[in-house]
DNA sequence: CTCGGGCATAATATCGATACTTTGTTGCGC
DNA sequence: GCGCAACAAAGTATCGATATTATGCCCGAG
């Protein structure tokens, strides 16, 4: 019988878990909101047991990401327009309360961490050329906003703050099939982001950054409103 | 072969996890900060198989209620007094900002909750006599402030500030061993949260709020730094 | 006496099979 | 044609065994 588990940098499980994680949250990944996710289908996809797979998904479902039902197995987490008010006014007020001990506790290499990351994300382009979104894009954008916050010196807002952030990723998607918003200046924003923090400029601060997280979901929100949507279009009829 | 699934509520995991949750967060439970699960001995004492506790304990890591090393297992979250500190800020943070909305926009129902649920823990009584603390008042106490923030109408925050007070919950042995505060009045808090919550006045309520969070730790920190211990005591030396 | 290598032990991670549940379908009675 | 019960198909939940990894111990070299 040939040796399975060799040269592994972690478990079986755990890269299962990344690599759906990573899937869900990804603009371009294949996930439809309220789709039933197999766990044969999968484990076949993945090339693993069931046991791995449900793991998985188990720790996906207890961060919210996917809804587990007894007996019916896992899906995607729905999206409705009631679930995104909630979030993004959760997300405006816990981020902003991380964004003002930052700006007021954060030091020196606080600064430089915050100025490092801006650099990459602007560096970083937000689509590929070809229509397709740049998911290094995304990640630059997590690390500015991660790096930004780092300031508060308390891991558990963070943590809540990260966890915030990325139920929000799942409507990316959505606002990107109905909106285009290209009035927007994202750069823009996160310089002004940048440079108020560093100049420790709370208030300011705060205000961008409230507009940063609202300025989305406002377009979504009022585009549904015009066309009597509460929840995504499927892309996918078979559910 | 006997039959084996009968008249089943729900998953046997499902059974387990909520064991085990309840067990962790009970004052009387058994689990010391940083003791090891072992998968077999757990399957053995629930008499389930070693996939079902994986299961349960998977979630409960996610939690942070343990922490999972690959390769390694489960374990129970340890404790210290940085954590106790960050997460004591935290909570009075998030929950008050709850608390302000739920004053601002409960509307009379709630209020209706609010009062009833103080009701029934005022007639809770929270030690059984024998020295073994009750809980059952916990439960009722977990409900009161459920109650008291649901006016808020954000799933999100509600959610957020319900996790956290459940990892409080892992200090709240520590705080029991290690300090007596006798002076303190813990139902005259909730009857002074009770009527300005009813009363609309957003914050005196606050004020009590944050009091009634940060007095126990605060407690426990200044013994802790008179004893020089920055984590609790070891009641099994058996790790 | 101490340090390390190499084994024995014990625990986790993964697998594949089986028990059970849900769901859709077929066909019968009316 | 319609409702409903029994059945069939598909999927989840659970199990127990096996592969793999961590850990502690023993023992010999230095």
């Amino acid at each position: 019988m040939p040796t399975r588990y060799v040269d592994r940098v972690s478990t079986r499980t755990e890269q299962v878990y990344e690599e759906l994680r990573r899937e869900l949250l990804d603009l371009n990944g294949g996930f439809e909101p309220g789709q039933r996710l197999r766990l044969l289908d999968l484990a076949e996809r993945f090339d693993a047991s069931q046991s791995v797979i449900r793991e998985a998904l188990t720790r996906l479902a207890e961060q919210g990401l996917l809804v587990a039902t007894p007996q019916r197995g896992f899906s995607v987490r729905e999206l409705s327009v009631a679930d995104l008010a909630d979030l993004t006014r959760t997300r405006v007020q816990v981020e902003t309360l991380a964004l003002r001990q930052a700006v007021e506790h954060g030091d020196v290499t606080w600064e430089s961490t915050v100025v490092a990351a801006h650099h990459t994300l602007e560096r970083t382009p937000v689509s590929d050329g070809a229509g397709h979104f740049n998911e290094d894009w995304s990640a630059a954008h997590a690390s500015f906003h991660q790096a930004l916050l780092a300031g508060c010196a308390s891991p558990r807002l963070e943590g809540i703050v990260t966890a915030l952030r990325d139920s929000a990723e799942l409507y990316r998607r959505w606002y990107w099939a109905l909106t285009h918003d290209h009035a927007r200046d994202i750069a823009g924003e996160h310089r002004k982001l940048r440079d108020y923090a560093v100049a420790r400029k709370a208030e300011p601060a705060v205000k961008v950054l409230t507009e940063h997280i609202e300025r989305a979901p406002r377009e979504l929100i009022a585009y549904t409103r015009r066309h009597n949507l509460n929840a995504p279009p499927p892309r996918n009829p078979r559910r």
